[in-house]
DNA sequence: TATTGTTATACTCTATAACTATA
DNA sequence: TATAGTTATAGAGTATAACAATA
């Protein structure tokens, strides 16, 4: 069946595409979680630890140690919060920002080489299909979660 | 450019699968590259640990990480190797096999699943473009690596 | 009392280096 | 001397629990 097909190809375009980022980003002295964070920050502006754990779905406690290796090597900044003196703000460096500049940059070419070679209507029906596998998983694991959840209060 | 729309949602998908795969694995107290070397044997039959680790593109050090867990579970098993008392033959045991026949009906049932409700024809073309990509993807890591590769050679 | 962030501790993935037993 | 696997050690991702300072 052709739905195996695609999930096959799927799981080994996830395997190749995170392998590279890895090199990509180790080659800048960063790793995936790290950048998570600086990307984060980088789109909704400085925030907190409390509410970078959230958006990352992450303990405060790793923030902690994300943001202090981030600003170790000075892609980011603590602040303190101007009307809150527990807690601090993330903010980035110039570095830190332009280096988010740079992969915004880069992800955009990658996104144009991938698909060199190929008809715009066919691309446009692939991202159409994606977009529907993306939902229908989405639905998935929704759903089996509510299952277990269900399960949960029964026992 | 339709090009990046694709990237964007074969990353989302990345992590959705990757998030759904772990949670799977955790229920049956795996991880995910335990199952990689599970998968592996499954399919090779036994092998010593030097050939998974070549397998596996992971140290031999940290195959005896894995199979010491696996082992301590009650999915894999150490037998001696026939002729060469130095080296270990890594085997399934029933728990295990029946593990990855478990898996492998899981992973076709979510093939099928996931594009449910879309017409053959735009599955087909879906999946063309996605060898595609993933083709070109192998292709620029290939370039890029031979790139560096010279560079690392003429300094 | 609730929240923000940090010290202490631990587990998993993964790597390198040094070492033992066998080829 | 080369190979198979293991002991020792280490760094990164990540978590929980206990605790300080502040709200």
């Amino acid at each position: 069946m052709s739905g195996t097909r695609i999930l096959d190809t799927l799981l080994a375009l996830s395997l190749v595409l995170e392998a590279d980022q890895t090199r990509e980003l180790e080659r800048r002295g960063l790793t995936a979680s790290k950048t998570h964070l600086l990307w984060v920050v980088h789109h909704r502006g400085p925030a907190t630890q409390a509410q970078l754990a959230e958006a990352l779905q992450v303990t405060p406690r790793h923030v902690t140690t994300l943001v202090d290796a981030l600003e170790a090597t000075g892609f980011a900044r603590r602040t303190p919060h101007p009307t809150d003196r527990r807690a601090v703000l993330v903010d980035l460096t110039d570095r830190g920002r332009s280096v988010m500049t740079a992969m915004t940059a880069e992800h955009e070419s990658l996104g144009a080489e991938l698909v060199r070679g190929l008809d715009a209507e066919s691309v446009a029906v692939a991202a159409d299909v994606l977009d529907h596998v993306l939902q229908r998983l989405q639905t998935l694991v929704a759903e089996h979660e509510a299952r277990q959840a269900e399960r949960a209060e029964t026992s």
